[in-house]
DNA sequence: TTCACGTTTAGACCACTGGTCTAAAATGTC
DNA sequence: GACATTTTAGACCAGTGGTCTAAACGTGAA
């Protein structure tokens, strides 16, 4: 507890995670697999660590000297997944668009092919779900977030430089609730994803988009 | 774990709270103000049901002859601090406005209540952002969340005959969006205060629900 | 006053939690 | 083969939420 202690706070925690990425492959995702479909099925506090250990056949000793915490394994598996979705969400159209129109198409069609994605791998979306919990998680999820939110971020960047988003308002608080809004959304449509037809549900996802576009959309 | 043990799933716990309803209620307090602090500091996982119990003066064997669960005193703490919150917002006005403008100014007058509130009142502001953190809150909050729910979808619907808000879109979709951008707008805040000239904040605010609306106003 | 009976309280106890630690095993390196 | 470093195993620890038994308390009848 001194002050002391911290004269290098995170040196363990970068050691342990550092040793992770040498760790090989294989085992590396029997333990990454295992974490997150535990944390997946109940939250970061009802994950219980010692099952994941099991389920990965992993010995203590062996995992705490991967990762220094529990925390850190939350991340990593946090880590994994975001780079897969952003891989299929692909920004290069909008971030290059020229036009008003072109730039809101291409989002469009990158929340599509997201949405799709959440859709179809339950798993992922209850991860997602997860990223809230409360101090603990959102500790771990800074690394992460950061990530997702620079990218974000630039988008938004791009939508003011042309026009299509306004620029009176803080760009971190436009960001944070067009995340938001777009996580009820989505949340909304996995909810009721089986009373819905296609059409309807295509129309939805559309308009729900359209909603989000008004409220960040520059005046006038 | 037979089934047989499930034939009143929630005799016990009801009659549980009901006892906590019974308890004096100097006792009920010290009990639930330990709780919420508890709750507010550390969410719901974190939070040590053996310090709340020692912090209220309170044996084990009394705080689960009133409680059936740490998630039913988490729903009783819930529930006090929601009933204190819709108390301040008072949406009287906006229920009772005969046009879009005053239903807006309305809404606009409860919001800023509410922000108010939680701004002087951080305790209460954490223990909202308890609200999302994972399955066992989840299940410990549909009760006191229905009711918000309810109040929130009585407006929208106020606003739907004004034709203030849109109806081509699930009225239970709209309140989510609305709810989870609120609480975005909110968190943002929260976050930011110190940086944040008072008029500044007061435009931000104002700018904020103005999105909100935008969102989720009938087009044209 | 004494007894009996339902309600309420105390806290020892339980299985399990995340995390530490030591000692052994494995793996280089000369 | 000998030595040092990296890696593994799992007993162990304090603390967790929750259960359970036994005593304390209150109350009305005899």
């Amino acid at each position: 507890m001194a002050a002391e202690d911290k004269r290098k706070p995170m040196a363990d925690g970068d050691t342990a995670l550092a040793r992770l990425a040498t760790l090989a492959p294989d085992r590396r995702a029997r333990l990454l697999d295992a974490a997150e479909a535990a944390f997946a099925e109940a939250g970061f506090a009802g994950a219980s660590m010692n099952a994941i250990l099991a389920a990965a056949a992993m010995s203590k000793g062996q995992a705490y000297y991967y990762v220094h915490d529990k925390g850190d394994l939350y991340s990593a598996v946090i880590e994994r997944a975001l780079g897969e979705l952003v891989g299929r969400m692909d920004f290069a159209a909008p971030l290059q668009a020229e036009t008003i129109d072109l730039f809101w198409d291409g989002i469009y069609a990158a929340f599509e092919r997201l949405s799709g994605a959440l859709v179809a791998d339950p798993v992922m979306a209850a991860l997602g779900r997860t990223m809230y919990e409360g101090p603990q998680t959102e500790k771990a999820l800074e690394a992460p977030l950061a990530r997702i939110g620079r990218a974000l971020e630039l988008l938004v960047e791009k939508g003011q430089g042309l026009g299509a988003v306004r620029s009176d308002m803080p760009r971190a608080l436009i960001v944070d609730m067009v995340l938001s809004a777009a996580r009820a959304l989505d949340r909304w449509f996995a909810e009721n994803w089986d009373a819905l037809s296609p059409e309807e549900a295509a129309r939805l996802n559309l308009e729900g988009l359209k909603m989000i576009r008004a409220m960040v959309a520059s005046a006038g």
